[in-house]
DNA sequence: GAGTGGTCTAGACCACATC
DNA sequence: ATGTGGTCTAGACCACTCT
């Protein structure tokens, strides 16, 4: 019926039967209007649709890639969720330290089993309630120097703001668990109270650090 | 730093400041385009925006409208869900029939307390495992013929394609739970063992019913 | 500077809703 | 028939990345 919802089907099943494979450059934006005889701004709208499939990622100035296989960067899991809301956080740093990988681990960051990586357990407060419990491995090569007054807020912004680097994409899958032991102890749940466990895989809009001192902020919003 | 983000805050803005009040119709588009001195596909990008927050309701041939407290015409809760995955679903009916509602049901559904509504419960099962419980509380006004036949598969479908209604959205909250007795009997669970729920309102593109006969449905794909 | 995506526009045409 | 949104286009310009 749409032409760009068929152009988005087209192109995810080429991805699903490996004709452009895991980490593959997709063609230039206009050598996809061509093949597909359309115009850039329907390219974008199909192309969208695979972005927020979670299938591709798109780096304005680098191209298209085909996402599924490529590293994330950062993997946090059993954010435990008991209230939303948009207010003051805090956290409590419970775990701060470098690890060796394991199976696990590796597999969700596609890194050699072994890898250090950061392990971070933060609890984090809202209004002085603890609200939920947030793990985070992370290889240590995204950011060398992480200092544990890095992780007392928002480590996504220290990333954003500090280093300059932009978080590119996330993805979160939601699961239901019975609280453990530890959720237990620092978030008072009852032995058989659930929770929500978020697990979140970020990529970087890049994967090398540094040289991006010239980037500027521009938050002036016009109007 | 972009036109429609701007855009988008400004009427969010309004929006929540009651500028724009509940159910009532936004500016036709082209003169929103005058107002914020924008193009039509920039306008449309900002109200997309405010359409994925659940703020505005946008009908085709209709106009555009602030959604927040109209009435929703479907609410299904307690879906518990414990597979995900694309596969045929059969449904058990456990129950079907007419109920008034109560204080509850009719907050939720925005209808005079103590109106008739359909109360149905289903079992979902996959591959024969039950894996979900859905209950589905729904003014009869939608739909006074339902017959329990069409409920043995989806209900969403039974609405789309034989009654020719339009699902216009649905917004959809997730929470968390342990499993009630009700619960534990049908999808086998231990007395503790948590299930999600996923509360949805759905709304259809218009209210009225019938009417719509000759409406087409077009399925071929071109390409 | 060259390559690549993102935004924005003006205008055409189409699909659906309402009268 | 008229009102209203949705899609699509061609082209301009901007922002970011990489070398």
């Amino acid at each position: 019926m749409f032409k760009y919802i068929d152009i988005a089907d087209d192109i995810r099943n080429k991805i699903i039967e490996h004709e452009y494979t895991y980490g593959q450059k997709l063609p230039y934006e206009y050598a996809l209007c061509t093949l597909y005889n359309c115009n850039k701004e329907t390219m974008k709208k199909a192309l969208d649709i695979l972005v927020k499939e979670g299938l591709i990622i798109r780096r304005r100035g680098s191209g298209t890639f085909v996402k599924a296989m490529e590293s994330p960067n950062i993997f946090t899991g059993g954010l435990s969720q008991r209230y939303k809301g948009i207010k003051e956080v805090e956290s409590e740093v419970i775990v701060f330290e470098v690890i060796s990988s394991d199976k696990i681990i590796s597999d969700k960051l596609q890194i050699e089993e072994g890898a250090f990586v950061y392990h971070i357990v933060r609890c984090r407060k809202l209004d002085n309630k603890p609200y939920s419990i947030e793990i985070i491995y992370m290889p240590i090569s995204v950011i060398p120097k992480l200092k544990i007054v890095n992780i007392k807020n928002s480590i996504y912004q220290f990333i954003e703001e500090t280093l300059k680097l932009k978080i590119q994409s996330a993805h979160k899958t939601v699961t239901g668990h019975i609280s453990s032991s530890l959720e237990q102890e620092y978030l008072g749940l009852s032995p058989t109270e659930p929770y929500f466990q978020i697990e979140q895989i970020a990529y970087l809009s890049s994967g090398v650090i540094g040289q991006n001192e010239k980037t500027k902020l521009t938050n002036n919003r016009s109007r």
